[in-house]
Order: C-alpha cells, then structure tokens, then sequence
DNA sequence: TGATTTTGTCATCGATTGATGACATATTGT
DNA sequence: ACAATATGTCATCAATCGATGACAAAATCA
C-alpha cells in the first residue's frame, strides 16, 4: 500500500482543490469565498487555483458543474422531488452531496460577480430538467416557483442555521414542506376544468 | 420658495444617503455594494458616509430599521399578509417601499459580512412580529417557513428577474403563491384533531 | 546519473475596498 | 464684517482581492 507521502500529484491536488471550493461555496456566497480561503481548505498554494482552473471563476464553473448532473432527487419524480428536498432541507447532513449541488447555486445567486454563471447554471442544470418532468401548462413557470421557494428554503437553513424542532415535530414539518414544494409545482387549474 | 440650490444641509445629505443606500441595498447584496457607489448615487461625496454614519455598517443597520416599523402588510392578518406579499412579489413597482423593508433583508441575508445584523434584524423585525400575528402551535417555526419561502421567491425575482408572464395568468401566479405563503403559516394538525 | 518536464512555493503586482485626516468652503452667531 | 462652527472635498491610507511571473523541488525519462 502506498499510503506514504505521495507529495506532488497534479490529479489528487485539482481534486483536493475541488472538493474544499465545492465544501466552501456551499456554505457561502461567492464573494466571500477567497481563492486563499479554498487553498487553505485544501492544504496546498493559492497560486494553484490560478494555474489549474484559470481563475477563481473557472473554478467557480467547475465546482458549479461538477456534481451529478440531474441531483439524484430529479429523477424520483414530482412528488418524491419534494419529499426528497424536504428531507434534504430538514434533517440529514448540511454536507449531503445532493445538497452541496444545490446550494452552491443557490447561495451564490444574489452575488453580482458570479450571477450571470449561476443564473445560467440554475436555468440548464435545474430549472429545465424539473420542467421537462412536470405536465400540463406552464411547465417553466411552475418550474421556477419550485426553484424560489427551494431556494429560500436553503438559504434560510444556511444562514439562519438549522431549524431547531424537537424530533416529534420535525416530521410535521418535512410533511409542511413537501405541501408547499407539492403546490409550486402543481398544475395551474385550466379553462375547461 | 426657496427653491434654489441650498448648498449644505446636513439633514437633507443625510437623507439623500439613507434614500440611495436603501434604494441599492434593496437591489443589490450588501457586499456588492460600496460606500462610493452609495455616494454616487446620492450625489454626494463618499466621505460623508464614514462622517455621518459612522462606518459602511452603520449604514447598512440604519437602512435597515429606517423602514416602517412593521411593514404594513403585517397588520392585514394572516390571509391578507400573504395576499399582499403575493401581490408585491409578482406585480406592482420594485422600489415599493413595503418591499424594500423586506428586500434589503432578504437580499443581504447570505453576505456574511452582514448576516450578524440581518439575522437579528430577520427575528425582530420580521419572524417575531409575524408570529406574534399566529394563533396555534409552533408559531416560531411557522413564522420562520413563511419567512424562507418570501425570501426565496423576492431574492429569485431579484436575481432572475421579474417572473414573465403574460398579464391573464399573472393571476394565478399569484393565486399560487398566496396559497404557498398561506400553507406556510397555517398551523400544523394537532394530535387532538 | 543527468537533462527535461511537471508540480509546488514565494513574492509581488494592480485594482478595489472601507476608512480617515487635512484642507476648503459655506453657514451661523456675534 | 469677522470669528467660530458646521458642512463638504480631496488625497491618501492600510487591507484585501485575484492574478501572475520567477524560482525551487520533485518526478519522469533517457
């Protein structure tokens, strides 16, 4: 087993890199996150950042984009996509990997500097693959609402800090919260109905 | 009247600060916006800030409990609150000034350098008053749900624009979203029921 | 082993930020 | 009118940011 010292290796150093910005830009916004901050998470050079990913915003694109493609709760269909992110938003690991996609988005939205990528990146990466699931009309729109209320969902835990619920009623909420996720992506009632 | 150009007016400087800090923080995040963009905007010099308002900070807390205390749309109940925050989240001027209370909060939330103030701003000035308003059980935390679903959908139309939607289905967006915010405030089933 | 390339380290750049003291100008009071 | 104060302007500071070139050390290959 070679477990000694291995001490230059470019793969596992740009994966270290990776990881520690995907660790940070999940817990806050873009530009408070240094590109120091992320070496020092990483343990190695800030220089680095600049030599392997091209800038701060490349690593930004990379870290944006290097999750599953799809987060795993898309696939599960409209009702269990609102169950599985109220699970996410309620209890389970703040570092769930489902969740890091998510609220790197999602956290960094409001930073000017990186809006225009995230914007792009939440109308590919989310807002139209949870579309191209739903029926009926205004798919996009319906989309959408899901993605503000998931969003302000997440913001709030990450900056307000966990909702504090005794166990008992944690379940109540994880039930409220999937109602409401539910109702964004509910079909608008038609003419004909 | 004296309506030629009085030249140096402390109280109306100050006034013109406060209206254009107010004006960007509910634009924009309170870390992408600077004392000279501030100041600029005002039509003063940026060194007037630090005087008058102490730091950047002093500022931004200013901007924040300069708005009406309690936002009106908290004294219409329950239903009419969110039938209100629908309305101003969908239609209606951005620059309302009920909105601007809420955006300059909601916006500046996820900036670390201000999350200390906004957090306590949040809880006093919003989560507290709004569950003051709640009959039932766990009115903190239905409080707290009502506030993550506001801020997501005013920081998503923030960042991704207005929502587009053609004037005849406007109606149900904002249908929609009363029904959201209403299901956040409503309170959970009891074990009695 | 010695040459070459890859990988990591260090120092420093220019730009920007919030802050502040020195100075100029207007207002006020006598 | 003149001094005293209040208000506004300007230049500049230290700190921080992302970025980058010069150099050192390790890995690779002949």
């Amino acid at each position: 087993m070679n477990c000694g010292p291995i001490t230059k290796n470019r793969n596992a150093t740009e994966a270290k890199i990776l990881d520690a910005a995907r660790r940070l830009f999940a817990h806050d916004t873009y530009d408070n996150v240094g590109i120091r901050d992320i070496a020092s998470e990483a343990g190695v050079d800030s220089a680095l950042i600049g030599r392997y990913f091209g800038s701060k915003e490349g690593l930004f694109l990379e870290a944006l984009e290097n999750g599953r493609n799809h987060p795993e709760f898309l696939l599960e269909g409209r009702s269990g996509m609102a169950a599985l992110a109220a699970e996410m938003l309620t209890d389970g690991p703040q570092d769930d990997d489902k969740l890091v996609d998510l609220l790197i988005m999602l956290n960094s939205a409001s930073s000017s500097n990186a809006a225009c990528a995230v914007r792009d990146s939440i109308e590919t990466r989310f807002h139209k693959p949870v579309a191209a699931l739903l029926e009926g009309e205004q798919c996009d729109l319906r989309a959408r609402l899901f993605g503000s209320v998931l969003m302000g969902l997440a913001i709030s835990r990450t900056i307000m800090g966990p909702y504090g619920v005794p166990e008992h009623e944690a379940a109540m909420l994880k039930d409220r919260i999937r109602t409401i996720l539910e109702d964004a992506l509910a079909p608008f009632p038609q003419p004909g109905d």
